[in-house]
DNA sequence: ATAGGGTTAG
């Protein structure tokens, strides 16, 4: 548009139809209520073209005023040419322009215009022309000029200046250097508001949020009025710190200072409370706010998604879409981490699209957003397309994509990206290694799990929770609890998530009673045991067969309310029925809402534990009939409860079906299964037969089964063959000596039965002593097989010696036949 | 001259 274009409005403009206003000292009064006004960008052009009309196109104090609207209306174009075509230009003319680039981003063309100024005016610049170039200086990262231009404002005497030292304030605090800022703070013998807050941001944006709040106290004792612009600063780092009562404190002052309708204001105090996990008064305030912008949307979607809110933050986001908002990356940054969490494909694919469209592609937290969302989602190929096509990546876009891969177990694209984040110039995280730590967690493999502990201990980071609490849970999955509880142990500060891991760990490790320990230790600290607590704890019960156990966990399980969770539920089903409890644990089960396939499982196997092959497939059938899903773990405990029954035919069925009717490829433990079956049932050679034809390598444990088979029915010939490939498998497992060598031993052959002992020394296969406990007043006994440790062992002893007398007396008479000679010698 | 919102892990 040109002057031209300006002059053709003017004829239509309704604002000059009255005669009288197109007097010069009118159009002036005019020109100073439409720039005041909200829609001066409808009337400036008829009233510049009223102006030119009416004599004022030389009037230096019009088109001053003139500039001003334009510069406010962001008609930048306008503004630019009234500059050219003005004959006189002043300090205020030069001082308008200037700033006015540099609040539209332009800081080229302020500077620019700052070199011609000082090129074609022999005027000394002013604080204000000074305080825009430094800002443009700024914005544009332009440090080495900003700092020669403080060169020139001490130069000019004009660092004392309000304007001037903010400016330079400002300057200091973005590139880092407080010390600077506070030394020209300091010497500054006037202050404002908007030197506090440029202080008071500075504090904040490094961190040091406490200052800022101190800062903000020494403001009200130099009696300055706090403005918006403070509060909003000094509420944001109240969020920082979470200091909930402190951001409370200003929000009332806020309340009874007349600013509470200020948007920017509202749009902290919802941060605020977000961040101090007070949803619901976020939610409330955000409700309750009458004017919103695109800031208090996006606050209440990342404070939503922050809190795991996600199907809120959704609806939040469908709503502004709706209201015409356009979220911008911000938004759509917080939208695909709650896609992400919700497992919300479509959705995410569609803020995808949406993204691309808004041109918010080289936006590096959009990407990771997507990377994040689409490794959640299950699409690794998708998450690594955008990775693949960002042109630079920060440590955020490498963990999220390794994490993607160790979450899908996929090791060696983990660790190729890990290697070559670590031969680019990026360092790792902890993070990073969280990631790596609980992709070998799930591996259980140990050496890989230390040499990442080494590689956290070599970065020389001090733990975070979560690192120490990754640690824990590799350890511990790695079956080596003491190192498990050496990092635990290490811990200077540990949360209810790093107890519940060493809880876990010993549960995992077998160690029960050191998780009892823990579990009393975890009380005294003050802390309240959650659900995962109460799952570890419900298992040691049931590891322990501590029915006194399991009752009191229960109690306080319903106590906390957590009984309708499902996996304490799970746990708790099991451990009645591992307490021989099977009618509780059905009584449990029956009441359980929503129970997932893991609970459907853990009431097939105990049933089929218990020998109620018949209850275990009636269960199997009524998951059936409720549509739910069986998985690989159901069929062990349909398999297990048919060769405890001697449904062989049945057996075999099930595991047929298994792969022809829900597609699960049949593990170790079906085939053993299915050996067992066939070996009950006394089909001895179908049995070595169905061995020697499954597809995969048979492990230890499905000759071990034959094994146990061919001692029931007494087949030596089969049994040494049996034993000899167990053996080969695995040479340390006593398992296979013992039951070959009772083989022998039934028929009599002992120089066999000995040279199998020999046998298990030399390969140095250890028979794992028998135990066996008893709980008395709230103590557990445990005893090992002609162990003497128990301090009372004389008088048990003593006890024992008359029972056996005693039960001899009614005709009892060990059967001696099959026990090892280890045994009969003793 | 000054303020406000975003991503990954146990």
């Amino acid at each position: 548009m040109t002057f031209k274009s300006i002059a053709v409005s003017a004829v239509a403009s309704p604002v000059l139809r009255n005669p009288h206003v197109k007097r010069p000292q009118t159009l002036v009064h005019l020109l100073q209520s439409c720039i005041s006004g909200q829609t001066h960008h409808l009337h400036l052009q008829p009233i510049h073209a009223q102006s030119i009309i009416s004599g004022l196109r030389s009037d230096l104090f019009f088109n001053n005023l003139l500039l001003n609207g334009y510069s406010k209306s962001g008609l930048l174009g306008y503004a630019q040419e009234l500059f050219e075509r003005m004959p006189e230009r002043n300090m205020i003319s030069w001082s308008s322009m200037i700033s006015m680039y540099t609040q539209h981003n332009r800081e080229e063309e302020a500077l620019c215009l700052f070199s011609s100024f000082r090129w074609s005016s022999s005027d000394r610049p002013n604080e204000f022309i000074l305080a825009s170039v430094l800002r443009a200086c700024v914005q544009s990262e332009a440090f080495d000029h900003a700092a020669q231009v403080h060169g020139l404002v001490a130069k000019l005497g004009l660092d004392s200046d309000v304007f001037a030292g903010t400016a330079l304030i400002n300057f200091y605090t973005k590139i880092g250097g407080m010390d600077k800022a506070m030394l020209i703070f300091y010497e500054l013998p006037v202050t404002n508001s908007v030197t506090w807050t440029a202080v008071i941001t500075g504090y904040s944006q490094i961190g040091k949020s406490v200052t800022s709040l101190r800062l903000f106290n020494q403001m009200k004792e130099s009696r300055v009025q706090p403005d918006r612009f403070v509060l909003s600063s000094v509420i944001s780092a109240c969020s920082a710190l979470d200091f909930l009562e402190g951001g409370r404190q200003i929000h009332g002052y806020v309340c009874r200072n007349g600013t509470e309708m200020d948007v920017s204001i509202n749009n902290v105090l919802i941060d605020l409370y977000c961040k101090c996990c007070k949803v619901r008064i976020a939610r409330r305030l955000f409700d309750w706010m009458v004017v919103k912008n695109l800031v208090s949307w996006t606050t209440m979607i990342a404070g939503c998604m922050q809190n795991s809110f996600d199907l809120e933050a959704m609806n939040l986001f469908v709503e502004m879409s709706k209201l015409g908002w356009r979220p911008d990356g911000f938004a759509c940054t917080s939208i695909l981490t709650s896609c992400g969490s919700l497992m919300a494909l479509q959705q995410g694919k569609q803020v995808h699209g949406y993204a691309i469209k808004a041109k918010l592609e080289s936006d590096e937290y959009v990407n990771n957003g997507l990377i994040d969302m689409y490794a959640k989602c299950g699409s690794l190929v998708d998450a690594r397309a955008v990775f693949d096509a960002m042109i630079e990546h920060n440590v955020i876009s490498y963990n999220a994509m390794i994490e993607g891969y160790a979450r899908h177990e996929e090791l060696v694209e983990a660790f190729t990206l890990f290697n070559r984040m670590r031969s680019g110039s990026l360092h790792p995280s902890l993070l990073t290694y969280v990631s790596l730590l609980g992709l070998s967690a799930s591996l259980s493999v140990i050496d890989l799990s230390k040499q990442i502990h080494c590689l956290v201990i070599k970065a020389g980071v001090a733990l975070d929770l979560y690192a120490g609490s990754a640690l824990v849970d590799v350890y511990s999955k790695c079956l080596c609890a003491d190192d498990a509880r050496a990092v635990f142990d290490e811990m200077d500060l540990r949360d209810l998530v790093m107890w519940n891991a060493m809880i876990f760990g010993y549960t995992q490790n077998a160690q029960g009673e050191e998780a009892l320990k823990l579990f009393h230790q975890l009380c005294v600290a003050g802390m309240r045991p959650n659900e995962f607590t109460f799952v570890a704890l419900v298992t040691v019960a049931s590891n322990l067969a501590s029915l006194f156990h399991g009752l009191q966990f229960h109690s306080q399980i319903i106590k906390a309310g957590l009984d309708f969770d499902p996996h304490v539920s799970n746990a708790l089903i099991d451990m009645y029925a591992k307490c021989g409890c099977i009618e509780e644990a059905w009584m449990l089960f029956d009441s359980t809402r929503g129970r997932d396939v893991v609970c459907w499982n853990s009431m097939i196997s105990r049933y089929a534990q218990h020998g109620h092959a018949e209850e275990a497939l009636k269960v199997f059938q009524l998951m059936r009939n409720e549509d739910i899903e069986p998985n690989y773990v159901t069929f062990v405990g349909v398999l297990s409860a048919c060769s405890h029954a001697g449904l062989t035919e049945e057996g075999l069925c099930h595991f047929h079906s298994m792969k022809d009717k829900y597609g699960i490829e049949p593990g170790m433990e079906h085939y053993a299964s299915v050996v067992t079956l066939l070996g009950r049932a006394g089909k001895l050679q179908e049995a070595k037969e169905f061995i020697e034809q499954m597809p995969i390598e048979p492990a230890a444990v499905v000759w071990r089964s034959l094994l146990s088979a061919c001692r029931e029915f007494g087949n030596v010939d089969l049994g040494r063959y049996a034993a000899e490939m167990s053996i080969l498998k695995d040479p340390k497992d006593s398992g296979p000596y013992v039951l070959l060598s009772n083989i022998f031993a039934s028929k009599g052959m002992w120089a066999d039965a000995e040279k199998v002992r020999k046998g298990m020394d030399y390969f140095g296969a250890v028979k794992e002593p028998g135990y066996s406990w008893v709980e008395v007043h709230k103590e557990v006994h445990v005893f090992i097989a002609r162990g003497r440790e128990h301090p009372e062992a004389d008088m048990i002893y003593l006890v024992l010696d008359g029972l056996m007398q005693l039960i001899k007396v009614f005709g009892y008479e060990p059967d001696t036949t099959e026990l090892l000679m280890d045994d009969i010698n003793d």
